[in-house]
DNA sequence: TGTTAGTGTTTCGGAAATCGAAGCACAAGG
DNA sequence: CCTTGTGCTTCGATTTCCGAAACACTAACA
């Protein structure tokens, strides 16, 4: 599958609508995580991979390269990924989801 | 696969912590977008499944089921489809999507 | 020069998730 | 009755994901 970009009809959407292919690339297992653990600082492959508990190397990689496709991951000159400007600002903008997270958890408890 | 919520072990992580559950749940393909299209008002099941561009009807009744046993949707008595306080939160903590999905597409029409 | 250990990356067969068209059960109106 | 529109289910085909193994390369050390 081709990776979801603005502008570009995108699976589930035929607009190219920006937020829709959004939804799209961010709704594809671990991409999320991706971003996560990358925040936190560069990782090596095998690092990034032992960060999303073991996920599978093949499916990490296919994430990476569309994460870099869609310019929110680059590759440092020692091999390390790293988010891009664009990544950094994708991940400001999915922060609110921790305290979301958490008044969930505390949503549940009252069961 | 069961509901991902927070206190439990989820599929990429076996702590709980309810940030890796919620990149879990919304990491579930149309999670994010039912949530999306919810929020603008309530809907049918097949209405819903028209705003979501067609999708399959077994994984939207999948998803609902999902999303109503994470409490963040639930069924009114038309048996529509609405969401809860904590679903409206949650579509909050992901509304920052939208602006940076705006930048995302500026920052790739330079290429 | 081996050899070992550590990378990033690819391959591939099996498992799981998703798709989508078709159909079922029910309710409301002709 | 019959149609029309619901919510929802079934099931076979397709796509995605998994995970262990191996490959190719580098650096360090003997």
């Amino acid at each position: 599958m081709a990776t979801p970009k603005p502008g570009q009809p995108v699976r589930g959407s035929t607009t190219g609508r920006p937020l829709m292919a959004a939804l799209d690339l961010f709704g594809r297992r671990w991409c999320l995580r991706i971003v996560w653990e990358l925040q936190v600082d560069a990782l090596g492959f095998r690092a990034l991979q032992q960060r999303c508990d073991g996920m599978s190397s093949s499916v990490l990689r296919q994430r990476l390269v569309e994460l870099a496709d869609a310019g929110l991951v680059r590759q440092t000159d020692e091999s390390h990924y790293v988010l891009t400007t664009l990544g950094r600002e994708a991940f400001e903008a999915l922060r609110p989801l921790v305290s979301w997270a958490d008044r969930w958890a505390e949503a549940l408890e009252d069961d």
